[in-house]
DNA sequence: AGCACGCCGACT
DNA sequence: GTCGGCGTGCTC
């Protein structure tokens, strides 16, 4: 009899031992009875003596094996075991994390069979001119379905050739294949000395675990080395995965990679489907995709021979899964560098102060690119506009409409960045003074004037505008505050004759509409860029030359410690954005606070001048990356009972960090937005200047929790090294 | 997490 | 007498 210890698909932290006939490798999916249901387990552990813990009688035999092989390699599972002891998540949890939900659901692993056509006798030569073509065609090497009908060669020809057994068709994806046969380079360019010495340093690391900090203002020819160092990768014969913001990934980017490299690209984003990313998942484990090109999750892909990482952005928050298990896919890329024993780059214009903080101690080797490689680049100007005593409209203020329209008028473009999407964040009573409120969460309902609705941001709830106030009945409800929408509206009846165009979630539903709003602003159809954060990221805009950052005196006065450097990289991305191609930009920034010493710091001295600065005050301030965080964080329904678990749990964990002195453990705080999604949150932070400490009072939080018995109806979940502390 | 069981109040 | 609300505890 053999005993296999399964990882079941909840959050559950033990494995679950099932009795078997048969031996079935680690990593492979089987089903199961499991309580009342069935399910689809993995295991992940295997063994010829009976479990000790759990009596005989319990254990249950499996069902139908799903995988003869598993999927995962040992880098894989290695992986999926590291996160789940590393943020305390179940297994189970992760497994769901770490393949495609077509897995999830049973399909069977294998590729989906491409239909291809190849030449049966060599010496057929057809008089008719359509399957002369075709012949011809395929003389030079196989074809898919696909290929064939963009060469234009009639699939009627071919069904003829076939009969006539000159053709035949066969399975294109189980052709043995060699994707680096024949490799090819192209579009390289010539690299300046910072760019030479990058590659240098990265290609004399390949075949080795190394993180290197590429560090590189916009514009310096970033992208070229991580071409050229890729190319060393792949002569090397090995995989290259390339990790991106969650909505860097337009298709210019991956038609880049195809521009240079002749291997199988492949994507891997939310916008594929099911069967796609199964495809995609299963080509790189077999070794059929020489790149790959996804965001965080990506991580997980099991690659047949991994060559090198690259993380892009590295800084972009969208790197954090903020649910669920909340791991950091950069973190987790390195890891899986280690693992793979392969250099992983992080690179970025702006860099987080924990890379930076890991670049200055030598754990990451520093790259710099300070100079921009684009020839006769312009200058970049900031004006700090004092909003003091200004008469505002829709949030804008006379000089920034004065400096816009002098841009205007020299015909180029200006993009205005707004964090705030929607009409209006306030729907006001005129008579009781009532403001509109999600009934699902803190916060106020935002006013959408195209489709007259009111929206909660923090949750999905879209609701019709009420005629009249919910409160007293009484009409004329008025909006107060400027979101996108209405900054549109206003710069349209400002500037008639500037068209303009909004980026936000609203106006950018589909990748279809976001890729012709692109190609609208290249071709100068648009001559008024408003957007948020989606706008920020990635796109070069060569005839952008002002932008002007409307709102960002939140980040100056944020009670969370990350606010002024999420500033600084924002600025600072923006900044490079304009100016580029022979023409002088312009950042305008509005705020309440010309002298702020940190906003003076970022605008005078630059993004390295801010991070020194920044750096000294967290280590004095003892936050990290000077020390390690780990974030409780409580929910329920019922705000009183999370209110008082946490004062119980904070309790108990007082009396237990007495054994570990170098602990520090935060008083119970509520988040920010207490109520959310008809849930109530509490936090309770714990920090230590040594990691080892923190780790260790962690160690077993798991069972800790467990035997706290927490109060049914209240969730607890862990969070190491969090990124957002106030929810 | 999901699911069943069981205890209690409410309604036909 | 039975339906269904939710609190409790178990899942190999």
């Amino acid at each position: 009899m053999i005993y296999l210890q399964l990882a079941v698909p909840r959050t559950l932290f033990s494995l679950f031992t099932y009795k078997s006939d048969v031996a079935v490798p680690i990593g492979c999916r089987v089903h199961l009875s499991f309580g009342t249901s069935d399910i689809i387990g993995v295991v992940m552990g295997i063994s010829e003596t009976p479990p000790l813990d759990v009596p005989l009688h319990k254990l249950k035999p499996i069902g139908p094996v799903i995988d003869e092989k598993p999927y995962w390699n040992q880098q894989t599972l290695e992986l999926i075991r590291f996160i789940s002891r590393y943020q305390h998540a179940g297994i189970g949890a992760i497994i769901d994390l770490a393949q495609p939900v077509a897995l999830r659901k049973g399909a069977p692993a294998t590729r989906r069979k491409l239909k291809g056509f190849r030449l049966a006798d060599p010496d057929v030569a057809p008089k008719n001119p359509q399957q002369a073509r075709i012949v011809e065609a395929l003389k030079v090497q196989p074809l898919s379905v696909q290929e064939c009908r963009g060469m234009n060669l009639s699939m009627s020809a071919v069904s003829s050739l076939i009969r006539r057994g000159a053709v035949e068709s066969f399975d294109l994806n189980g052709m043995e294949m060699d994707i680096y046969a024949d490799l090819r380079f192209s579009n390289r360019l010539e690299l300046n000395d910072e760019q030479r010495q990058a590659v240098d340093a990265i290609s004399a690391a390949v075949g080795t675990f190394k993180v290197f900090l590429l560090q590189g203002v916009t514009g310096s020819g970033k992208t070229e080395v991580y071409m050229q160092a890729i190319e060393k990768a792949l002569k090397t014969r090995k995989q290259v995965l390339v990790m991106i913001p969650e909505i860097g990934l337009t298709p210019q980017s991956i038609a880049r990679f195809h521009s240079h490299f002749n291997v199988p690209i492949a994507a891997m984003h939310s916008a594929l489907t099911d069967r796609e990313r199964l495809d995609n998942y299963l080509s790189c484990r077999d070794g059929r995709v020489g790149i790959l090109i996804g965001t965080r999750s990506s991580v997980f892909t099991p690659f047949k021979d991994l060559g090198m990482i690259i993380v892009d952005e590295e800084h972009d928050q969208s790197y954090k899964q903020q649910d669920t298990c909340r791991y950091n896919g950069r973190d987790l890329a390195i890891y899986k560098g280690k693992l793979a024993s392969c250099p992983v780059i992080l690179g970025s214009a702006t860099p987080s102060l924990e890379t930076v903080a890991n670049a200055a101690n030598g754990r990451y080797v520093p790259l710099r690119l300070s100079r921009r490689a684009v020839a006769n680049a312009g200058k970049v100007q900031t004006e700090i506009i004092d909003l003091k005593g200004q008469s505002l409209e829709s949030g804008l203020s006379p000089r920034v409409l004065t400096l816009m329209e002098e841009e205007l008028k020299q015909d180029h473009q200006v993009l205005v960045f707004l964090n705030r999407r929607g009409y209006a964040n306030q729907v006001i009573c005129p008579a009781c003074g009532h403001v509109l409120q999600c009934d699902a969460c803190d916060s106020y309902l935002t006013y959408h004037k195209y489709n007259h609705t009111v929206n909660c941001h923090h949750c999905e709830q879209v609701r019709e505008m009420p005629d009249r106030c919910p409160k007293c009945g009484a009409g004329g409800l008025y909006v107060h505050g400027n979101g996108t929408e209405q900054i549109e509206e206003f710069l349209r009846q400002r500037f008639p004759d500037y068209p303009s165009v909004r980026f936000d979630r609203d106006t950018m539903s589909s990748p279809q509409k976001l890729r012709d709003s692109l190609a609208g602003i290249l071709n100068n159809e648009y001559r008024i860029l408003i957007g948020t954060q989606i706008l920020a990221k990635g796109h070069h805009f060569p005839n952008v030359t002002m932008i002007a950052l409307l709102n960002i005196d939140g980040a100056l006065f944020s009670n969370d410690f990350r606010a002024t450097e999420h500033l600084a990289q924002l600025y600072t991305q923006v900044a490079g954005r304009t100016g580029r191609e022979e023409k002088n930009g312009l950042v305008a920034l509005q705020t309440y606070v010309p002298q702020n010493i940190v906003l003076q710091t970022i605008v005078g001295q630059g993004y390295d001048a801010f991070c020194q600065q920044c750096l000294a005050e967290r280590r004095y301030l003892n936050l990290p990356p000077f020390t390690h965080q780990v974030l409780l964080r409580l929910e329920s329904a019922d705000r009183a009972r999370v209110h008082q678990e946490a004062v119980a749990l904070h309790g108990a964990l007082k009396r237990y960090a007495e054994n570990f002195p170098g602990v520090e453990l935060g008083s119970p705080y509520q988040a920010l937005m207490e109520k959310k999604q008809n849930k109530y949150h509490m936090l309770i932070m714990l920090q230590s200047a040594v990691r080892a400490d923190m780790l260790k009072f962690i160690a077993n939080i798991d069972t800790f929790l467990e035997d706290k018995k927490i109060s049914t109806g209240v969730k607890c979940y862990v969070d190491v090294d969090p990124t957002e502390i106030l929810q």
